[in-house]
This record gives structure tokens, sequence and C-alpha cells, in this order.
DNA sequence: CCCAGTCTTGACCGGCGGGTCAAGACGTGG
DNA sequence: CCACGTCTTGACCCGCCGGTCAAGACTGGG
């Protein structure tokens, strides 16, 4: 996950961190890092407590205070780098060739098989979480997400390929049935490859969009990401 | 709120519940019961101290204890009581002879109506909560709409006018789009006249569900709940 | 008036868990 | 070998909070 840099500019403000790590230091870091990452996503941040994360990572408690600030730091930095990783991942997928609902659909496929390849690291923000004290940490990383696929959407309506209305409250919808459809998926009710909950998410997502039939169709047929042709009937779509 | 019968089907079990109450005990139960909604809408359950609670209400703490088991079986009383209420919302919401496509609609439209309006009852079981010890509360709950829709979605879908796709799945996004928008709506996310969202949500999901743009639009023009009159243009909405 | 059951009080308990700290170990450069 | 910065340890501290309890107060029936 999350080279050394990228966790670095997560995790500045006035904190032990600004300190130089050495080539130990850095694996330490590293090994609580993946510790935490571990237990947030199997019982969520509440129930973790700090001691449980230092024995897993088989270290001292105070180690843990040498590295992080406090427990919300390393949540905040584990939260960032896997953001950064969707972010990356849903650039990858979307055509900037494709019209605009085709490419909210690739935005919303890559999503959902991206939360769903990596549900332990992405579970412990599951729908940006409920945690007053964390929304605050959750609620900007969220807000670009949203502010993209409006755009998306903005762009659809103009090309009247979308229905005209509230941009932001479509938005709001597309990325509610990702979270929704991620969140389902990741407790066990839904029972699906990871790939067929991707495709049918992003049918679903066409469908609320699409200003008619046609739009929606045309949507549908058009490849999914990564060029890899996937045909508008439902089923037998694998990836990776 | 919950009619002191409607209060004794969630209440039993081993706790000091079984108890006959006098007048005033019933009156001191609801006091603590009311001030625990509140607070629990207010700051989440997490948040809300079992002294808050009382201090609220205006009584001694102890006495909390003589009218409940423990802190979860307030919660459990509270949520039954909403629950209780929410579906018979729905029931009247709902005309039995409207098209199954339609009767999804009136649902959605009467839940996102309801939440809006007791937003603060409401509020603590905010997305069926994350917290995995209330999960299992909520859960029973929130399968009885689940399979409600699924039953309106397949009815639909053999009338053909929903998609051919998985009833279950189709629900889920259903209740999703019910529960993601309120959750919005209430977190002040989304600034609009509940009768708006309602609104708003019913023509999403329609659109998501439905077979092609016929059904769509025949389910989109058949009267709200209790039939008031609603044009199917949108009007002027915008988003916080 | 007394008794018994209902109700009410607030001090107290216990443990849990986040965070601190003084004491080193280890490694590196002088 | 020393000095110094980095790293590591685990015992300890302390506030918080859910839950208990012994001691009453209030009330209605006999």
């Amino acid at each position: 996950m999350a080279a050394p840099n990228g966790a670095k500019d997560v995790a500045n403000g006035a904190g032990p961190a600004p300190r130089e790590l050495t080539r130990q230091g850095q694996e330490r870091k590293q090994a609580i890092l993946d510790a935490a990452g571990a237990l947030f996503a199997e019982r969520g941040y509440a129930e973790t407590r700090v001691i449980d994360i230092v024995r897993a990572a088989g270290v001292a408690k105070g180690l843990f205070y040498w590295y992080f600030e406090n427990k919300e730091a390393v949540f905040a930095e584990l939260v960032g780098a896997v953001r950064h990783q969707l972010r990356l991942e849903q650039g990858r997928a979307i055509d900037p060739g494709a019209t605009a609902l085709s490419r909210v659909r690739q935005g919303v496929e890559a999503s959902v098989r991206f939360m769903g390849e990596h549900r332990r690291l992405y579970s412990f923000f599951d729908m940006e979480s409920l945690d007053p004290r964390l929304m605050n940490l959750l609620r900007p990383g969220a807000e670009v997400h949203l502010t993209d696929t409006a755009a998306h959407v903005r762009a659809g309506i103009e090309a009247g390929q979308i229905q005209d209305e509230d941009p932001l409250l479509l938005a709001h919808g597309v990325v509610g049935a990702v979270a929704w459809f991620s969140h389902l998926h990741r407790t066990g009710r839904i029972d699906l490859p990871v790939g067929e909950l991707a495709d049918f998410t992003g049918r679903f997502v066409v469908r609320a969009l699409a200003a008619d039939d046609e739009a929606a169709a045309q949507a549908q047929a058009c490849g999914g990401d990564r060029g890899v042709a996937r045909v508008q009937g439902r089923s037998a779509a694998r990836v990776g």
C-alpha cells in the first residue's frame, strides 16, 4: 500500500511525525499501519483498541505513540492512502473519449470492483462512517468524488444523455449506489462475484441517470473499463 | 409515540421490564425514552452517555436502570416504535390498486417524507447504523422493508414494468436510495424541502427500475401518496 | 397509622482504554 | 570508548462511563 511518500503527505501536523525515519523505523511504522488496517477492517474503528494494534504488530504500546500522534492519526493516514489508490483506479478506468454517461458507468464499475477487491482495506471508511468524530476526517475526501461525478453528470445533461435534474442530486445518487452496494457486498448481504456486482451497479446507475432508453442502451453497450469488451447482457464478466 | 403496549412488545427478556407500572411510572419511563431519543438523534448512540439522558429527563441515574435493562434496551425500544410508525405510513401511502412500479414509488416517497419529517426520531438508526453492536438489533427490521420491496419488484418484473434483473438486488437499490438521500438530507448536505426530495427520490428509483421509458412515464404520472396531485415536472432544486 | 410495594436518589465501584514516561538498548560517528 | 540521536519497552496514570446498591420517599390499601 502507501509508499512512504504518500504517507508523509497525509501525516503532517503537530505530531511526532516530522521526524526523520531510519529504514528500520519505516518498517516498524508500516507494520503498525498494516496491523491497524487489518483490525479496523475486521471490527471497525471504535472496536479496535490501541493495545490490539500493537499486539498484532508485535511491538510495545509506547512505540505506537512514537510514530503516531494518536489513534485517529493512523486512521487518517490509512484513509488517505486508500482514497488515493481508488482515485488512481478510477482514472485508469475512465476513457476520456467516451460519452459522459459511459464515463460515469466506467467510474462506478471501477469503484465497485476496487472496493470489492480491497474490501479489508476499504471497509473502515464504510459508508463514509457515521461516527461523528470520523466524519470530519472523511468528508473532504468524499467531497472530491462527488464533484468529480457531478462534473460528468453535468456534461451528460448538456449532451442530452442524462436527465435534466439537479446534477448534484444525481451525483449523490451515483456515489450512494456505489457505497451502498459495496457495503452490502462487504458485509455479506450480497453474495456475488465482484465483477457481476460491478456490472449490475453500472447498469443500475446508467438507467437511473439516462435521459431515455436510447441513451441508456448506448452507454450500456460501449466497452467497460480498460477497453475490455463487455456484452450488454448480464453475466460472464470477469476481470482480474 | 409508542403506546405502552408497543413498548411492552419490544422490551421483554430478563430485564426489570415485566414489572407493572403505575401511571407515574409510565410517565417517567416515557420521559426517559423521550430524552434518550432526542440525544441519540442529536449526537448518536455511542456519543450519548446514560448520565446525559437522565440529566435531560431530570431524574437520577439509578432510575434509568429501574425502567430499562441497559442502554441498548432503550435504543431497541425506540427503534421498534419508529419502525412501526414508518410501516404504518407506508401502508397508508401505498395504493394496492396501482401498478407495481407505482407502488414502489409511493412507498419510496412516503418513506423519504416520513424520515424527513421525523428526522430527530429517525436519525439514530441512520443507514442502519454501522456500529457492530447495534447492527444486530437493526438487521431484522431492515430485512422486513427489503422483502416488502422485493415483493413489489417481483410483481413489477412479471408485469413487464420493471427490468428483468435480480429482484433482491433491485430492492436493495431502492431501500439504499431512500436511506442514502434521507441521510444526506438529515445531515444537511441536501437542503431541500422534504416534499421535493421525496419526489426526486421517487423519480430516481422509478427510472432505475423501469423496464423502458413508457413504463417509467406511466409510473411517474399517476398520483403520489394520498392522492395529492403532483405534476411530473421538477421544481427549482438547489442543493447545499 | 402501618405496611408493602412502587419509585427515586446519588454515592460508589470497577475496569477499560487512551495516552505518558522514565528507563534503557541499539547503532553510528567521532 | 564515549556521546548522542533513534528506537523500544512496559508499567503506570487517570478520566470516563456503564452499571450497582443501600437507603430512603411516596402512595394506596387495610
